[in-house]
DNA sequence: GTTAGCATGTAAGGAGTTACATGATTTT
DNA sequence: AAAATCATGTAACTCCTTACATGCTAAC
């Protein structure tokens, strides 16, 4: 409840160890595994997040049963979502504003999709589709006005960040007429999580 | 001399002032006009820094002959590079390393390429390239270790992150290319800027 | 004369990053 | 037994963001 600003890592942490529970090590190599192509988080970036979650109660270290008592404890430490962390996640989840589709958060709430309402998917997706299509009208609007004589590199910059965006544009374009076929009411997880998710692609 | 760090905001400030004197206001649409696709600074991000900026020197406010000596000054201040500012900006362009060619950067140091020693230049866009290439490989690596099954939205979402970064590699490749046929010591600007930029797209 | 845009700032704080430090376990 | 890699952490710091606050200037 207290009102601590999410931040990538805390979703990302906790929507890994929805999954299963991990120790920090795995979990790390996980977290960039699957958001290896848009950020790479350190330990130092990881411990500090596993102690303020565990502060917060939304995790818990996993207490095996037939577990060692380590007293001088340097031994790995598997850690789990809590009931608490679960509904958190949930929470996080189920917000389609800015920081689902600013460029920090999009990739961590996309790769959650598949524990996210299809309506707030759908937000997220027009959102960030929005929030494209503004940069690419302010880009565009600012090359016309050409008073601004720009040199060869910056213009290649211009270029290749346009279509870059245009790209990204088209993606999403696909994924929302995607959902839509699928109609809504779409929810392949959330809780206990079946082997049926859709064919070929996505749709 | 004092050891600041970087950040991109310095430089893209120093490098949008060598351009021409301006002042903050301008500055900033400016500065997210050559690099809206990539980020934007407010206010808040950017008097801080001309206020630091100038505490070291490295700008100026500029003195018009025939100007108002407004004593509750809340009119314009324009600044301009210093001699020191111009020497900081070529040693920033210099440095062919992490910060030149990582993600938050690249597209800064790239935007004053024509500032640049083609040797840096060259240097810079390897870097570059090296970095993703790596990328691509751990994300390929960490997919074919077949262990980890990612549901179809994340799967997605790396196939997508995968397509990216593989388009710009590809850019880079081009860019490369290019600058070697124009060959080394090719350098437009640096001081005196003449037209005489090269043809079609960059080499 | 009031909305809209130009123009300049500050205080507080957040989300990581960097650099360092150390122990445990497996491989060679 | 040395080297590599697994595993966990912390102190200090930094660059930037958010939210707020204010005044000037032109257009309608």
């Amino acid at each position: 409840m207290s009102s601590r600003r999410p931040g990538v890592l805390e979703l990302a942490v906790l929507g890994i160890l929805h999954e299963a529970p991990m120790h920090g090590y795995e979990l790390r190599k996980r977290l960039n595994s699957v958001l290896g192509m848009f950020r790479a988080f350190g330990y130092g970036s990881l411990y500090p997040c596993l102690k303020e979650l565990l502060r917060q109660g939304l995790i818990a270290e996993e207490t095996r049963p037939g577990a060692k008592p380590l007293a001088g404890r340097k031994s790995k430490i598997v850690y789990r979502l809590t009931a608490e962390g679960k509904e958190r996640l949930q929470d996080l989840l189920g917000q389609a504003g800015p920081a689902a589709w600013e460029d920090d958060g999009f990739g961590v709430h996309f790769a959650f999709f598949g524990m996210t309402e299809a309506d707030i998917r759908m937000r997220i997706l027009e959102g960030r589709r929005s929030r494209l299509e503004e940069r690419l009208d302010g880009v565009r609007a600012a090359m016309s006005r050409t008073r601004e004589r720009l040199d060869a590199y910056t213009l290649e910059l211009q270029r290749h960040g346009l279509e870059s965006v245009e790209r990204e544009v088209r993606w999403l374009n696909e994924l929302i007429a995607s959902e839509r076929k699928s109609g809504p009411a779409t929810r392949w997880d959330a809780e206990g999580h079946e082997e049926g998710s859709p064919g070929g692609r996505i749709g």
